[in-house]
DNA sequence: TTCTTTTTGATAGACGCCTATCAAGAATTG
DNA sequence: CAATTCTTGATAGGCGTCTATCAAAAAGAA
């Protein structure tokens, strides 16, 4: 800070002043400041920023309730997360609520804005929910979506996969596994109103249609992420088409596409395409029930939110392909 | 720390002197200070430490030169984290030797010892090499391998993935995409004195021999991941073998494949399987010339190498799970 | 010009740790 | 027991930034 005060022959306050945007400064001195800054290639450091400052930052991750593995799991690496980060002065709570609810996923938001510098959240994409975001942002919190985005609203960054992408790359992957065999393939949604679902859904479809055009893809049908009408579901669909020889289950609830197969003993002229990688549908993969499961992965998810709602935070700079999540597949081999 | 002085009903001096190590101290007293450590469940500051500290990390990358696609740009992604680690008080450099050659990739290990605190390096499994590898740990370098690894020597982490893996996913697919088609499939490998290749190489033996014993695999060919040599061989194995439905190449050269399936015409009816995501690759695989891409991320296992050199460097912890690199897979819908 | 009001400068004291020095206290030796 | 060596204590100054305060200088208004 002393080379550019000298260099921009100012004072190190006058520097200060600039680089936080602190007390008011005449427009000419700021852009001496900022010649000098450019001329000397200088970056402050973060580290001693961060020590001097000496303040917390508080985040919140928002999280479905509900006994869905893959976020049960995924509230845990948020735990995780937060007790690593405790040594660097990042404090993240974690607040569960009915997500799929927008009246009740908007309250939660609206009450949370004060106390939180940046909060993460998996969002329904529903107009209360993107209103209650932007008042967010209204209120100098930056909000991150993270697993499903609402695009509309003017969060900071969504942290997740494309779920389109997803969608189109479970049909190849169904395509090129049943080959030349002709039947029907099933396809299982969680909710039609969770914006990665309905992507995945047009995504698959999208392919399965173009592509693959010998394979007949049923109609959705709706399982609420809930494995037990999952089950049904899928037995019903079993029983229904003897020729059915896919299904790509969109949401969770693996298991009952898994206990329903089982119980059909179809389970190897099915090929089942699966999301998430959970102990059930890793046991299923090893088993053979499940053929591929298409993840995303948590900890990434997460590590990314995270260091979004840092840069922010302290106005640093972003390095974009460092947080743009992939879309993992998993067959038996590679699973880590 | 000063805290755990009066924990410990000691000065922070001695503290201090526990924590680094740093001159005589009597056992008991030590163990009076990690007592209160313990007690306090005190984590020094490591930004603070290294603020303090104000000295940088020296770090030397050792890379194949060649003009390997996956490795120039392996080599790229190298210079743009040393170019953002810079302001983290840490200085990468990058050195590029005959990595295939165990005499001079030895020489040049021995060359840097002095000047950095950690390697990091494509290692070829020679005896040689791991010899130089234990005289850098022996000299109190860090070393760390990646891509390629020396499980044998004393080298502080691997950052890449597991190649026998690879190979087992690679058969897989290649099995499943095949279904029940009959007929031969080719295995193309870079070098058989290269671990990672030798690896992928068994590990897709493997699984093709349990799992999908209709189909042959045919004899390994070595391309020293030339591309002219790969092409060549490629048109070879193509004439000699009219009912060749598949191909594993497990090194680099993947143009000389795509070429010579191209000039044959035969691209639709061989599935192709190939390594690492490159412009090539990647244009292929959107062509339809290749089915399937195995890849290891570069950036990821580049800051894996520095996560760990860095942790090593000043005591710090590692969390092993992030530092494991999985193995991608890409089709054409979910290239990154 | 004189008096306000705005802008800038200078400087002290953190933040949590490192490094170094010197003195004081404790343990060991003969 | 004194002399010596080993351990510990106390403290200063620094790393690069932030925050706050007060004085000095410059700009604007009357």
């Amino acid at each position: 800070m002393e080379d550019v005060a000298q260099k921009a022959g100012l004072s190190v306050a006058t520097v200060d002043r600039v680089l936080n945007g602190r007390a008011a400064v005449r427009p000419q001195t700021i852009e001496r400041v900022e010649k000098a800054i450019r001329l000397l290639n200088y970056q402050p450091d973060r580290l001693a920023a961060r020590l001097a400052r000496g303040r917390d930052y508080h985040f919140c991750f928002v999280l479905p309730v509900g006994n869905n593995s893959f976020m049960i799991e995924f509230g845990e690496e948020v735990r995780a997360t937060a007790k690593r980060m405790v040594h660097e002065r990042v404090v993240i709570d974690l607040r569960l609520t009915d997500v799929f609810d927008a009246p009740t996923l908007a309250a939660t938001l609206d009450s949370i804005g004060d106390i939180y510098d940046g909060v993460a959240v998996v969002a329904l994409d529903h107009p209360r929910v993107k209103e209650a975001i932007n008042g967010l942002v209204d209120r100098g919190v930056t909000v991150v979506t993270i697993v499903s985005d609402v695009p509309s609203s003017r969060r900071a960054h969504y942290a997740g996969i494309d779920n389109s992408s997803a969608g189109r790359t479970a049909a190849t992957l169904m395509g090129r596994y049943l080959g030349a065999r002709k039947g029907k393939v099933g396809l299982i949604a969680g909710s039609l109103s969770l914006r990665d679902h309905i992507e995945r859904r047009f995504g698959f479809e999208q392919v399965m249609l173009h592509e693959f055009p010998h394979l007949t893809v049923l109609p959705v049908l709706e399982s609420r992420d809930d494995w037990q009408r999952v089950e049904t579901v899928m037995a019903g669909m079993l029983a229904a088409h003897p020729d059915l020889i896919g299904v790509y289950n969109v949401g969770a609830g693996a298991r009952g596409v898994v206990a329903a197969l089982e119980k059909s003993g179809r389970q190897d002229k099915v090929v089942y395409i699966a999301h998430e990688l959970t102990e059930v549908t890793r046991r299923a993969l090893v088993d053979g029930t499940i053929d591929v499961i298409i993840n995303q992965n948590a900890g990434h998810e997460i590590r990314s939110a995270v260091r979004v709602l840092m840069a922010k935070a302290d106005k640093g700079p972003l390095i974009e392909a460092m947080e743009k999540i992939r879309i993992d597949i998993f067959v038996r081999d590679n699973l880590p």
